[in-house]
DNA sequence: CCTGGCACTCTGCGTGGGCGAGTGCCAACT
DNA sequence: AGTTGGCACTCGCCCACGCAGAGTGCCAGG
């Protein structure tokens, strides 16, 4: 067990170490740092958060910075999420309004982000799996040639094109679309593959082979979209990474336009709650020195979609956090509203 | 005027600097390349080509590198397209085959163009302007609220929330659809505008508040989306510009991050050639050592779009241009089928 | 106009010494 | 037991120096 004092010892040199960038020694932290002791009682303490591996010296005779292990401790207890000062809120609040669409809104979100946060920032678009369907548009556009859109309670608009056997009738096309509404026009589009199964039975033998070819399209567009789209933005951040970057930012560069190692970072967001993971516990290898901020947001109770920054592990958490959360409130409230 | 040794003499730095990415001196050019001439000629050579200001020394006894003026050079007169390979084209074709819909074929298409050219790929959406309506859909959602979606020829779909003064009618919506499409299904979008003029008048009083809220979200967001969406990939490649690349990484990131500035960079190309800008030609000071590839592509004989690369100035010109052209004349070809 | 030779000029790199920050440990003090 | 001042020690950083090598410019001769 740490002491008191070890554990504020620890609070400080996270705190130099991430407005420096260079490694704290015994005599610094007392100076900057009101506390009451000699560095060599420091010293002592540093001795200790280095065995037990919170600290570690990049080599002898050098200062100490933090270990993963060290900024886990500091997130979970001896920070506290500082909130956005008033002109900031204002400033994000500005920002969202006039956005004319989901693109809009989601292309202003990641900015904003990447503003305020000065790191990479990735913003989800609101999941399909946990939205609602809010209209099947269906459009004839050639003989056996439709064009299926599909919109979402959030505001995102998928279309497919659906070539059909042979030619259906501009009739069982807007019949076609009335059953369809009738359906799944506002439920969760999981429950969708049950509600249309056996839509196809309710049409004459010449128009099935349409129908089921739409139907198909619909339930491959739900599967394949659940592999959800994400933008990212604020890549310049990269370069402020440190002295030794050229090495760091490339394997980060790279994991940031694999979509999928992001979205995995995302998923493992809890709902509604900050969520922290800090280098090595982030699974992929280029992200093993950043840290990645994320939390869900959504218009209602519930999280549609995750957004967070991705950044040094040497990162002001306690800022990050706040900006993160405050931006997901916001746009979850605009979301809301639109 | 510079004699033909010397343009080969001009040919043979810039091949050799793009490969080796050091300054070539006159020893090492008479061996690699088959000139029959001695070092200290080609020094000679040089030395003119220096006067002229197509190479330069980084420093007094360093070997030459070329210019921006050198590298427009050779461009212009001394090296032609390099085709790409059977087994790279089928790669592509391959590549952009099983794409869904257009956010897809676009991002296919620009992580393509990076793996290809190994560098940072730019890709427009297929313009508005220059596209033509395949059909306006209306949507009532609410008593007072209706969704206008937009659909392209090019497969694009933009859709806009209208809030309306009042009410509508299923009714009504369904008539202005109707005579919406009737004046702009298969004109040009350009053309929108002074085809909905009037629109309103045929309306009762009751609705035209609302016909005139459609139109007025109708022609505005003509105006909006004329301000192109892109998409950039492969930023990853950026490590690969230099040694001293972070001083010149930092501005290209965040030039890549204003739309404005690549729109801008797009724009420039003409249409149907693949057009070149190196180094200070590009008015973006961030974008001042590096090169920009472009070519427009477009499923008719005119360009829809343009897409292209940004890379170092010293980039494999020829493998870069041919890579460029193949993919713009296959995303072409694939739009067409679509 | 080309070529070989030669003196010259740089950069890059490895070496070595001094400086300073920071440490670990110990003995003394509270 | 915890804290403190003192002290010797360890390294990394910086700079100056010197050397080797690559590349040049120029000149005189073919």
């Amino acid at each position: 067990m740490l002491s008191e004092r070890r554990l504020q010892v620890l609070r400080a040199i996270v705190q130099d170490y991430v407005g420096t960038e260079e490694p704290v020694g015994s005599k610094a932290l007392t100076e900057r740092h009101g506390l009451n002791v000699s560095p060599a009682t420091v010293r002592n303490d540093m001795a200790a958060l280095e065995e037990e591996g919170y600290i570690q010296q990049p080599h002898t005779s050098a200062g100490r910075i933090p270990t993963d292990k060290g900024y886990r401790l500091f997130v979970d207890r001896l920070a506290s999420v500082k909130p956005m000062s008033v002109p900031e809120r204002r400033a994000v609040q500005h920002f969202l309004d006039g956005a004319v669409d989901l693109d809009d809104v989601v292309g202003r979100t990641v900015r904003l982000l990447a503003q305020l946060t000065r790191q990479v920032a990735v913003v989800q678009y609101p999941s399909l799996t946990r939205s609602t369907v809010r209209h099947v548009e269906l459009l004839a556009l050639a003989p056996a040639r439709v064009m299926l859109v599909l919109i979402t309670d959030t505001g995102r608009v998928e279309q497919r094109m659906v070539d059909c056997p042979g030619p259906v009738t501009e009739n069982a096309v807007a019949d076609l679309r009335a059953r369809l509404n009738s359906r799944v026009a506002g439920q969760r589009f999981t429950a969708v593959p049950q509600l249309v199964q056996d839509l196809a039975d309710a049409f004459d033998a010449e128009d099935r082979g349409a129908v089921q070819a739409v139907v198909a399209t619909l339930l491959e567009t739900l599967v394949e979209e659940t592999e959800e789209r994400l933008v990212i933005g604020g890549t310049a951040n990269l370069t402020r990474f440190g002295h030794d970057f050229p090495l760091t930012i490339r394997p980060v560069l790279e994991a940031l336009e694999e979509q999928v190692v992001l979205l995995k970072l995302l998923g493992e967001a809890t709902d509604r709650d900050v969520t922290v993971r800090i280098g090595h516990e982030n699974e992929h290898e280029g992200l093993n020195s950043t840290s990645v901020v994320s939390v869900g947001y959504g218009s209602g109770d519930q999280a549609v979609a995750k957004l967070g920054v991705v950044g040094p592990t040497r990162m002001d958490y306690p800022g990050t956090m706040g900006a993160v959360r405050a931006v997901a409130r916001y746009v979850g409230q605009f979301l809301a509203e639109s």
